[in-house]
DNA sequence: GCAACGTCGTAAATCGTTATCGCCATTTTG
DNA sequence: CAAAATGGCGATAACGATTTACGACGTTGC
């Protein structure tokens, strides 16, 4: 049987509320009593038990976080950020994979509001119906974090990827490419189609080039897609010869088809990719690409889910971080 | 005010016992007012409290899994081992960065504990004596995953590093290298300080070669670190050829040093090195490696973690899994 | 010497479940 | 046909804290 509040209070010749007090660090506890309970907290190893506390409090210091796949290095980085202020609020953070599935999706909301999280951070491609559906029955806050709400209602931190696609191609357009190659993962990412995909026919057309949809090349999110692709391109009737894809892996992807072909980059091809992960640096040459703060962007969820939990004014739910160019060597 | 059990049993006319013995898909209740109660649950959207239910049961269903870094590739992938595995036995996760600060992972084991997780799967470079004697005060089982316990006393899921690190070298000194680098990450790990180098150790002195601490080299377990390392080698007095690294992403750094140079992998150097993630295979040549299962690190962990919980018998608490190696290109 | 204040105890009500009994109505059994 | 077993369900006591209200006691200040 392990050690409640009623224990320490015998120990220490006082009530279990000022046990209570002593331990919720209520000032109004007198010096020595605190000690002397401190010390028998301290000889008895008494451990508070969260789970009494949060049923009679109503709060859990716990939060939800839905992850499509921990595994991948851009969720993993985003986690980073909102486990480290999620501890600096001395909040804990119960994690989930979804796998991007929607069933799974809903599953795992009802779960964790189930489980009394006093609040929520998601993440996926897309919000699909049920999902939003699943999210109006929660009476705590949610904030999305690198995830695009369409219809804008949610609370949310992202970057402007629109306008990141946009200058992306700009550079790419200002170093004399007209056939420029738009590799991205699926379209049921609301990132990849309405965003990037968007900056990139932004940036043609506001250059005067007429947008071929055969230089949009929709793959599975992965390397060997990428790869693969690269001998699609190389195919082309058209003779692209500027490459922007949705992120690094893609990248890579493209990158050592060309090289494996014994072609090179930057002098062959110019390549711009999104996300700037500790990949783009390794490879050689290094990448070119927008640098989106990862870390930051659950930082910032976290960060505003507290706000929300507190119910302190947030003056904007939809947060959009700086985003920057990291200018190495797939561009000229 | 949220709806509660008690809220359903009045509108589906039985007692609050009922309603609970429906939830929890006990067998003693006719098939009628089974329907009756769980359509009631539907219509009123009733969620169980978890923490009610862990309150009154002792049971959370829950279980804390303690990481270094989570951003980190090689904890991503163990992960989302330990995640799989426990979705399958509906058990949610409670996640925490340590940072390999021994106060923070004593703060955490004493955390999570308090929140009655049902288990703990705890990872770390080493076991400190405060950690050991906080986990002492546990009431319930803990696992190591990917993490060595240099007294064999706890739990703990492996593969043979000592064995797969002799092998490795065994390699290189099969293909005519005497003087092999081991460049590893810090030995404040006892994996990179008890097997890897022991096992480096072994394969050397089986082949009658004198071991040469200059070529035993420690850094930072960085890329750059590793690319720095580069520097060193090719200045030492010695003319190491062949080269282990404690893991992937130093083998990439030393890589990118040789090539950087002009020279070249397997011709001038070749290199054989532990984990075969993602990078491995983009860098040119791919590396060879050994390939350190990590997803079934963590899935097995979590396997035998239930099984404790459920007081089942456990014929070896010590697992060790097979590992293989890779062959790619960074050898002949 | 009295009022005010700070400190703490007592007691009870909650929080939303689970778990243990035991009751009542049917069946089954001898 | 009486007695025993069984199935279905209700009542109620935990579970381990928080919270509130209230009052009592001892100090302190004026």
């Amino acid at each position: 049987m392990a050690i409640t509040i009623y224990d320490v209070a015998r120990e220490a010749n006082v009530s279990m509320a000022t046990v209570s007090r002593v331990v919720n660090g209520n000032q109004n506890v007198k010096p020595v009593t605190r000690k002397k309970v401190l010390d028998c907290i301290e000889r008895l190893g008494y451990r508070p038990n969260a789970v009494a506390r949060g049923l009679a409090s109503k709060k859990t210091t716990t939060i939800g976080v839905i992850v499509p796949d921990i595994s991948k290095s851009f969720y993993a980085e985003l986690s980073r950020g909102i486990a480290d202020i999620a501890t600096m609020y001395e909040y804990n953070i119960i994690l989930s994979n979804s796998d991007e599935r929607t069933a799974r999706e809903v599953e795992l909301i009802e779960d964790h509001l189930g489980k009394q999280v006093d609040g929520l951070i998601f993440m996926s491609d897309s919000i699909s119906e049920e999902v939003r559906a699943e999210m109006a029955t929660a009476t705590v806050p949610i904030v999305l974090a690198g995830t695009l709400d369409e219809q804008n209602k949610l609370a949310s931190v992202n970057i402007d990827y629109e306008q990141a696609a946009f200058d992306a191609v700009n550079k790419l357009i200002g170093n004399g490419h007209n056939e420029i190659i738009f590799l991205s993962g699926s379209f049921r990412s609301d990132i990849n189609r309405l965003c990037k995909k968007q900056g990139y026919i932004r940036a043609l057309q506001g250059a005067g080039i007429t947008v071929n949809e055969n230089l949009i090349i929709e793959i599975d999110d992965t390397y060997d897609s990428a790869y693969e692709a690269w001998k699609q391109i190389k195919n082309l009737a058209e003779n692209p010869t500027g490459i922007l894809t949705a992120n690094d892996v893609l990248a890579v992807g493209v990158l050592n088809g060309i090289r494996d072909d014994g072609l090179s980059v930057p002098t062959d091809y110019e390549i711009i990719c999104f996300e700037h992960s500790f990949l783009a640096r390794i490879v050689r040459p290094q990448l070119t690409s927008v640098a989106v703060p990862l870390y930051d962007l659950g930082a910032v969820a976290m960060r505003l889910l507290t706000k929300l939990m507190n119910g302190e004014e947030v003056d904007e739910e939809q947060v959009i971080l700086p985003f920057r160019f990291e200018e190495r060597n797939s561009l000229k």
